[in-house]
DNA sequence: TTCTTCACGCTTTTT
DNA sequence: GCGTGAAGAA
């Protein structure tokens, strides 16, 4: 690095050229990038560019010699967008960017930064960071210590709780009483000072504690807080309006000193508000940080005129919203297409006839992607995908460091570094089986707990007397021996990735997995040979097991394939494709049921935000579907249009519906929307979803009666809800999994349906027989 | 201790 | 409809 000539000089050394790296940046843009000295808030709608001017801006920063790559502070969310971030940036920066290293994460800076002060806050500089499982596992403990119920008192809600108030850099004793009273009758603040207290025991902490932390040490320790300010003179915050409480308070504690903050995110994209994100802390910028400019990027490169339009007219539906006027000197090119369909298995063919026509258009496959509101939605994607042999890719399915192979094979290595670790050696004792049951455990468990000793001691111990017999012993001694000897290779220097081979197979965990016959058995076994050949992209164990722990990711980004891709709206942010398909949009499903239900309105705006995301995502094509009938958790069920699809621009959209089932934007003659009526005469008034017949509708309303029986004959009227009632033509008991009509002939597996408003039968070659 | 059976409940996802 | 997780049976 230092045989080569700094990039900056470069730069000063012609100075009367613009820097190359602002060529074709609008005027907007060009302002956001250079106006570096105060706060600035970067309002970016969707497709403005606001990556770009991220990265520029930190390269304005350094190639004009404001500051050094290692005197600045980039945060993002994800390790993938700091990778990516990354990445940009040293492509405008060039080599200089190597010191870009307060680049990253909001946890991995915060665990950069305690780990040199660890110390300061009661924790060892080896500290662990325990993930979620881990986490869930220590509350399952506590509450049954406590003598809770974990049946009624869940673990997962408790560990949820304590996120929640973590994500609001609430520690114990600030936690409002009430809150806390809501869990286990008023135990839950005991039980959350049990929870740190254990963490401190196990020098470990949770994601969350990597930022409270963080805090606690500024606050506490000004002379710290002093040297970060002086370290970090400009600061850039990728997705702010991503940003939870604590997070926000974790970058007030640095900006106050230079006050060069500079913040990128678009309020209209926060679609994280369950995980804590508050929108609020973008709405409110101006006021939080004193003399805060503010600089708007609403010319959009990515869209046509007609999916901006879309995007547009249903997010002005949202309040509390900052306002972008997005626009385009894009052409209109085509509208927005929405379609209503019979159920879920003919949208899946009806999105794999146009993808498959795509194609013959001469498109590639990587150019198209499926977008759904959650991940159960995907099976029928795939199973079409599937039978018409079209390439795919889901992405975002479980993580590889989740699995539990995964899991399991990365406890022994943790054991082997530091044999205290409790969670490890409760989480592999048995596994593969070796006789050492829960009565063993929890007898072990009781001992180091009133011993305030870790396990492994305390089972060395217990192994000299006569505490544990027969089989249970025989395992555990075992498998002390087999981690001592481990453990003994590894100090000896055998090789991680060999010691880890090792492990595995003498461990049994390789032979009972090879005894499984299972499918799955087969996967967990390549992905423990995967496990084992990506660590020999560390140096040591410690290296391999560090990095692990924040970056739960595998980066075998492979990309080239030429493949569909099919994940989840929220998965898709910050992504975009030529063509997007945008199933599911029924009500409660999308926006979803349990977001309404729990969150009122402002759940209803978050799941708006998301159908901005899912429009935006598309460059040219935007395909939208509804469906009548959707099998969902395995019943049938009939739902109506989501009031998304109400909310679409009529100019803007093409809309065609094959099932009688519309919505007030222009369905022809078909009739629209829902009634709480039984009979189709009653239908006879355009409802939509503001008129009252949409509103006063209940779930007790929907429900049909079943249909009349008439035995042998070929007609009868099928107007149940389907799924909720079978119903038999002689000795033949039907399941009907279609809308409302009158049934005409069945004959095998073809029924004949008239609808009697839409005017058309309608052979419907896919309905169940009973069992 | 481990195997079997039944009940339950079930968005979104990162660190 | 399916996977998890806990209670009962061998």
């Amino acid at each position: 690095m230092s045989d080569q000539i700094p990039l900056s000089q470069l730069a000063m050394a012609r100075p009367n050229a613009a820097p190359d790296y602002l060529d074709g940046l609008n005027p907007e843009q060009k302002s956001a990038v250079e106006s570096v000295d105060g706060p600035l808030l970067v309002l970016a709608g969707a497709g403005t560019g606001k990556t770009r001017v991220l990265t520029t801006r930190l390269a304005h920063i350094i190639r004009t010699g404001r500051a050094k790559p290692w005197n600045t502070l980039c945060v993002t969310f994800t390790n993938k967008a700091a990778r990516e971030m990354r990445e940009r940036a040293m492509n405008l920066i060039g080599p200089e960017g190597e010191g870009l290293r307060w680049l990253g994460t909001f946890h991995s800076i915060s665990a950069q930064i305690l780990r040199r002060h660890a110390e300061l806050v009661g924790l060892k500089s080896t500290f662990t960071i325990i993930d979620t499982d881990d986490q869930i596992r220590l509350c399952k403990q506590i509450i049954e210590a406590e003598g809770i119920d974990p049946k009624r008192w869940t673990p997962r809600y408790f560990a949820g709780l304590i996120d929640g108030w973590k994500n609001r850099a609430l520690m114990p004793d600030k936690v409002p009483a009430d809150e806390a009273y809501q869990f286990a009758d008023g135990k839950g603040i005991d039980l959350y000072k049990t929870y740190q207290s254990r963490l401190s025991v196990l020098n470990a902490c949770d994601f969350g504690d990597l930022l409270l932390l963080t805090i606690r040490l500024f606050q506490d320790h000004p002379d710290v807080l002093k040297e970060y300010h002086d370290r970090f003179r400009y600061i850039l915050v990728d997705e702010y309006q991503d940003t939870n409480i604590a997070q926000y308070l974790w970058l007030r504690l640095l900006a106050r000193g230079t006050g060069n903050i500079c913040c990128v995110g678009d309020d209209d994209q926060s679609i994280y508000g369950w995980r804590g994100a508050e929108v609020t802390n973008i709405l409110k910028f101006e006021q939080d940080f004193e003399g805060a400019n503010v600089v708007r990027l609403e010319r959009n490169y990515r869209s046509t005129g007609h999916i901006l339009a879309a995007a547009s007219h249903i997010i002005k539906e949202n309040r509390g919203r900052l306002g972008k006027t997005l626009w385009t000197e894009g052409e209109q090119s085509e509208k927005v297409r929405l379609r209503g369909l019979w159920d879920g298995e003919a949208e899946a063919r009806q999105i794999g006839d146009d993808i498959e026509q795509w194609q013959r258009d001469g498109n590639k496959l990587a150019d198209c992607a499926v977008l759904v509101r959650a991940s159960w939605q995907m099976r029928a994607f795939e199973e079409r995908f599937i039978m018409l042999g079209i390439p795919y890719k889901v992405i975002g399915g479980p993580r590889f460091f989740e699995r539990a192979e995964i899991r399991d094979a990365m406890a022994y290595f943790r054991l082997i570094r530091s044999e205290d670790d409790d969670l490890a050696f409760e989480r592999v004792v048995n596994q593969p089986k070796r006789g050492v049951g829960a009565t063993t455990l929890q007898k072990l468990q009781q001992i180091a707990r009133d011993d305030g000793r870790s396990l492994t001691t305390i089972c060395r111990m217990v192994l000299q007397t006569d505490e544990v017999k027969g089989p249970a012993k025989r395992g555990l001694t075992s498998f002390m021996n087999h981690l001592d000897m481990w453990r003994d290779k590894h100090h000896a220097g055998l090789s991680h990735t060999e010691l880890a081979q090792q492990i595995l197979d003498e461990s049994g965990y390789t032979d009972m997995l090879r005894a499984d016959r299972s499918p799955q058995a087969a996967t967990r076994l390549d992905n423990l040979k995967e496990l084992v050949s990506a660590m020999g992209q560390f140096d040591s164990l410690a290296a391999f097991l560090e990095h692990v722990q924040l970056v739960m990711d595998v980066s075998s980004e492979s990309g080239s394939d030429d493949e569909v891709q099919i994940l989840t709206l929220h998965g898709a942010k910050g992504l975009e494709w030529p063509l997007v398909f945008l199933p599911g949009w029924e009500e409660e499903v999308f926006p979803s049921k349990r977001s309404v239900d729990e969150n009122g309105n402002k759940g209803l705006e978050e799941e708006r935000r998301l159908a901005y995301v899912g429009i935006t995502r598309a460059r040219e094509r935007c395909m939208i579907s509804f469906v009548a009938n959707r099998q969902i958790y395995g019943r049938w069920q009939s739902v109506l249009p989501s009031r998304f699809v109400d909310e679409l621009p009529p100019d803007h959209v093409e809309a065609v519906s094959e099932t009688g089932y519309g919505t007030r934007q222009g369905f022809g003659e078909t009739y629209s929307g829902y009634s709480t009526s039984d009979s189709f005469e009653d239908l006879g008034e355009r409802s939509s979803y503001n008129s009252p017949g949409w509103q006063r509708l209940k779930k007790t309303d929907r429900k049909r009666t079943a249909p009349p029986v008439i035995d042998g004959k070929a007609e009868l009227i099928a107007s149940s809800s389907p799924g909720k009632s079978d119903f038999s033509i002689g000795q033949r008991v039907f399941h009907i999994k279609f809308g409302y009509g009158r049934v005409e002939v069945i004959e095998g597996a073809k029924l004949t349906v008239e609808f009697e408003k839409a005017g058309t039968k309608k052979v419907i070659g896919t309905f169940l027989e009973a069992a």
